[in-house]
DNA sequence: CGTGTCTGCCC
DNA sequence: ATTCTGC
DNA sequence: GCAGAATGGGCAGACACG
């Protein structure tokens, strides 16, 4: 942390130009997620040049890194870097004139490198830590680094955040970088809590909202008063050119009195010939650049769970209700096409309860995927929370008002479809939840089964035992 | 022009 | 996405 | 409790190679 703080100050005070490409590196990324910009340079790059750097035949690293000796992610940059380093020293110990600042010695080091490597210092998270400290180290005030997280949750995008920095200082980023349309806000994430009355304990006497969680693609649809449309993924990647279908949908759904909205939604592979939710898996097949609306193989239907901008307004600042009732009240429903996400909003946990089921029960009307057996592994997350109380921290930022004065929580109840084949293994999982919520209750209900009959079960049934007790196997 | 490799992103 | 670990 | 790092399956797209 210190050293970042450092570094920042240094770059910032000998040569600021260099600021916002620094930032960059640090963060892992060259520019703005949604700007569809990578590095091109993964693991076997990294080998390569490490193989390079050491002298040692590539096929060897290849074949350490996949035994015994496995280099791992922050090792190999680390390795490259400090391999190229002392290549760069024995070699090119000097720089030609034009070479003006570190960057530019580090571009040379590239060009005169036949592979190239970019070591991952630090991730996003703890470059922001290190840049908003130091803002708060510099002005005395621990608020700065808050103020620079949440204006990068509603605005990710440092080419704007750094010049806003530099020029205005922390105090007016709220008012220099804030929430636009076009640009995506980071999306709120679930939470996995062990069980029903694990949740309804941390939320005693609270009313509490539950929806299913749908297993398709996250998406966040940005709808722009001239009637542009831009999709953006969980990760704020832009893919609107992967579902041509879903901007005809929205434009077509939304009600007449909507100019403009930011749309949280689930993206679901859908069978309108059979009248069903497809497996994730189909979804994945579809093709990502430039489709066209004939092109579609796998059709979706969107299962609308939130509304964060409405006609020129922010609702980041309303609570969950609230939002909802305005998507209620923005879009027309279209079976098939868009449907809002099943919920009940309840402090009775039979009602909950009756939702879970129904989810569960969900399960029937879906396809069958391949095996998962990650998924199955024995955990005993049951529940997909999202609160507002629980998760402003990691989600929208609790300055940006999501932190509810009146407690309404959002409380996801994992639901939807996982399937079991003939022969009673478990072969899909859709909705995670569920499948695990179920998977603990069969568990449960043999080890009963054991320890009921421990006397004359001495033969021990080993398949069985393995079988029932890890479906992934 | 196919095939295999690599990368990044979805979950 | 899940899981583990260290703070 | 939280953040980070490591982990898995699967896919399209970009690219190099023969």
């Amino acid at each position: 942390m210190e050293v970042v703080c450092n570094l920042l100050r240094t770059v910032i005070h000998a040569t600021p130009d260099d600021l916002l490409p620094v930032v960059y590196l640090f963060s892992c990324c060259i520019a703005p997620p949604h700007e569809g910009l990578e590095f091109g340079i993964g693991e076997s790059t990294v080998l390569e040049v490490v193989a390079d750097a050491y002298g040692i035949a590539l096929d060897r690293i290849k074949e350490w890194n996949k035994k015994d000796l496995q280099i791992q992610c922050a090792e190999q940059t680390l390795l490259a870097a400090l391999g190229q380093a002392a290549m760069y020293n024995e070699e090119d110990s000097k720089l030609p004139p034009e070479v003006q600042s570190p960057l530019e010695e580090v571009s040379h080091l590239i060009e005169i490198s036949e592979k190239c490597v970019i070591a991952r210092i630090s991730s996003s998270d703890s470059f922001l830590q290190g840049w908003s400290t130091m803002l708060a180290i510099k002005v005395g005030h621990g608020e700065a680094a808050d103020i620079v997280k949440q204006a990068y949750s509603v605005f990710p995008d440092f080419d704007k955040i750094v010049s806003a920095l530099l020029t205005d200082g922390v105090w007016l980023l709220p008012k220099t970088c804030k929430f636009t349309l076009g640009v995506p806000v980071h999306p709120m994430l679930a939470k996995p809590i062990n069980c029903v009355s694990d949740a309804l304990t941390k939320f005693k006497g609270i009313e509490i909202t539950c929806e299913y969680k749908y297993d398709g693609e996250r998406a966040q649809i940005h709808y722009l008063e001239n009637g542009l449309v831009e999709i953006y993924s969980r990760k704020s990647e832009r893919i609107t050119g992967k579902f041509p279908d879903v901007v005809a949908a929205v434009s077509r759904l939304k009600k007449i009195i909507v100019s403009s909205f930011v749309l949280d939604c689930e993206l679901v592979a859908y069978d309108r010939a059979m009248h069903k939710i497809l497996i994730l898996q189909e979804l994945s097949t579809r093709a990502r650049k430039d489709v066209g609306t004939s092109d579609i193989e796998v059709n979706v239907c969107i299962f609308a769970f939130d509304l964060l901008y409405l006609n020129g307004q922010t609702l980041l600042q309303e609570n969950l209700i609230i939002r909802r009732e305005h998507l209620y009240a923005s879009f027309e429903e279209e079976s098939e096409f868009l449907q809002f996400a099943t919920s009940i909003t309840s402090n009775d946990a039979e009602e909950i309860q009756k939702l879970f089921d129904k989810a569960v029960g969900a399960r029937q009307s879906i396809d069958i995927m391949q095996k998962k057996p990650n998924l199955m592994s024995g955990s005993k997350t049951v529940f997909e929370v999202k609160a507002s109380d629980l998760t402003c921290s990691s989600e929208y930022p609790a300055a940006i008002g999501l932190v509810n004065p009146d407690k309404l929580l959002t409380f996801i109840v994992g639901g939807g479809d996982f399937t079991f084949s003939i022969k009673g293994s478990l072969r899909g999982a859709r909705l995670v939840a569920v499948a695990k919520m179920y998977k603990a209750q069969e568990q449960r209900k043999e080890s009963n089964k054991q320890s009921n009959m421990t006397n004359e079960d001495k033969d021990g049934d080993e398949d069985a035992d393995k079988g029932d007790h890890r479906l992934s196997r």
